[in-house]
RNA sequence: GGAGGCGUCGCAUAGUGGUCUAGUGCACCGCCUUGGAAAGGCGGCAGACCCGAAAGGGUCUCGAGAGUUCGAAUCUCUCCGCCUCCGCCA
């Protein structure tokens, strides 16, 4: 959420904001008049109040003298009356206000490019050799060499865009993940395991909810959403809390299942495990004074480059304009993995400072000294690693056509007993 | 799932319809005192919002919501959470 009191004092700042997000159609003017209506109701409301306050006492102190007291009383089921009638129509309006509130974006900072997609964004560099046509093979045709993905009975047990991880590929899944967990716990990360479920009002909280429809599963009868990503959970997990400044920054390495409706994707990355109704992510999570925010977002993003390299999967680091970003970052950085069987870079990693917007929304803040003032601070995430989309990215870029084999990075090797590649077959049911 | 108990300022607690404008203790912060500290003294110590140029004033929040009442921390209902016991279960 933004600070209302920017857009009441520089109402053009929000427009310019709006007009770099592509959403000029937002109701700015119906936003500013709905908080006038409210704040004018508010201090009538409010002085009606303070009157019935004093009223309230004159009364108690007449009884207690044995006083008549039947007049006053007339005159405060007059004044209550009042009072509960306007305290209807301020909810009314507050309710209005608040959901349009909710849903202006974050400011973006000052470099974000601004475009209308992707073709805007700007890349920084790049790392690793890209043969265009080493095999034409695609991540499902070596999964079905080795049998290790079954995309046809998953489907038919729980739908499009389901699979069934197995044999190496599975413990690869594992391997992947705790190389992550290790990997993070070296920079001083705290591994956090979030529920995989979150109620309406902590899910409000992280993200713009009318914009996440489309995007998560609700539980029926139940007030639960299943998670998208642990960044939502961690996110929420400080909410309606106050640090003092010697305990930030917080690093959090969340480890989780992430999942996701992909309504809005109908026909995109329709095969194979890239985009997927569910998959497993480590992701980084911050809490850290506003002042750090930068610093810590460039930590983020050289970690999760650094995690690419050992991974040895070639990528380039992309700066995201303005029409491509989310409404809650202000800034983000994307990494993108190279996916031979496409001739093309494609997300793996989304590395975002949100600066004060989502602790704003879950009332997060800080202070330096005990009894000084509050202040919001930062929170920023990225993803370490996407396993089902980094084990795409690892299938087709590891595969050696000529052995028939699949590679497995160095790194992960001690996470598979020492195994060293993925041959044929390994051993167990084949049908 | 069943039975019972409990949710009040960081922690502990007081409070059973109007004197609660929520008290007290601990912790914490500032000052005094001291060579320095402890102890002691004095003061401060929850958040949000509204009006105001400011000084200042006001409103709301006793787990959440609804109700009864002129008036609710206090009475009623619903929900949520926690604890204890029983049942079931990875």
């Amino acid at each position: 959420m933004i600070d209302i009191r920017i857009l009441r004092e520089y109402p053009e700042k929000v427009r310019d904001n709006l007009q770099k997000r592509n959403m000029n159609d937002f109701p700015l003017d119906e936003l500013l008049s709905l908080d006038r209506k409210r704040r004018e109701l508010l201090t009538a409301n409010q002085k009606l109040k303070a009157e019935r306050n004093t009223i309230s006492l004159e009364i108690s102190q007449k009884k207690r003298q044995g006083s008549d007291t039947s007049g006053l009383i007339a005159q405060m089921k007059i004044a209550s009356d009042q009072i509960s009638s306007n305290d209807h129509e301020t909810q009314v309006v507050e309710k209005d206000f608040l959901s349009l509130l909710s849903r202006v974006p974050n400011f973006i900072d000052s470099e974000v490019p601004i475009g209308k997609d992707d073709s805007a964004n700007r890349e920084f560099r790049r790392w690793g050799n890209t043969p265009l046509a080493p095999h034409t093979l695609d991540h499902i045709d070596i999964a079905n060499i080795f049998d290790l993905i079954d995309m046809e009975r998953a489907a038919k047990t729980s739908g499009a865009r389901f699979y069934f991880l197995k044999r190496d590929l599975a413990r690869l899944n594992y391997g992947l993940i705790s190389f992550a967990l290790d990997f993070l716990r070296e920079k001083g990360f705290t591994a956090i395991q979030p529920p995989y479920m979150l109620n309406r009002n902590a899910i409000a909280g992280a993200v713009i909810l009318s914009d996440f429809q489309d995007v998560i599963y609700k539980i029926e009868n139940e007030d639960l959403f299943l998670i998208g990503t642990a960044e939502h959970a961690i996110a929420a997990m400080h909410m309606d809390e106050i640090f003092s400044s010697e305990n930030l920054p917080l690093r959090y390495a969340g480890i989780s299942p992430c999942f996701r409706k992909e309504a809005g994707a109908h026909g995109r990355d329709t095969k194979g495990i890239f985009r997927v109704h569910q998959f497993e992510k480590v992701e980084q999570f911050i809490f850290c004074e506003p002042e750090k925010s930068e610093e810590e977002h460039r930590m983020l993003l050289s970690n999760s480059e650094e995690f690419m390299r050992r991974l040895g999967i070639p990528h380039r680091i992309m700066l995201l304009s303005s029409g491509d970003m989310g409404k809650v970052p202000s800034k983000t950085f994307d990494i993108e993995g190279w996916i031979p069987s496409q001739g093309k870079y494609r997300e793996l990693v989304s590395c975002s400072n949100c600066r004060d917007f989502q602790a704003r929304s879950l009332s997060i803040k800080y202070r330096q000294k005990a009894h000084e003032e509050s202040i919001f601070l930062h929170t920023l995430n990225s993803t370490l690693v996407a396993t089902e989309r980094t084990l795409v990215a690892l299938l087709e870029n590891c595969y050696r056509p000529a052995e028939k084999r699949v590679e497995i990075p160095e790194v992960l090797r001690s996470y598979m007993n020492g195994q060293s590649e993925i041959r044929s077959v390994d051993s167990g049911t084949t049908v």
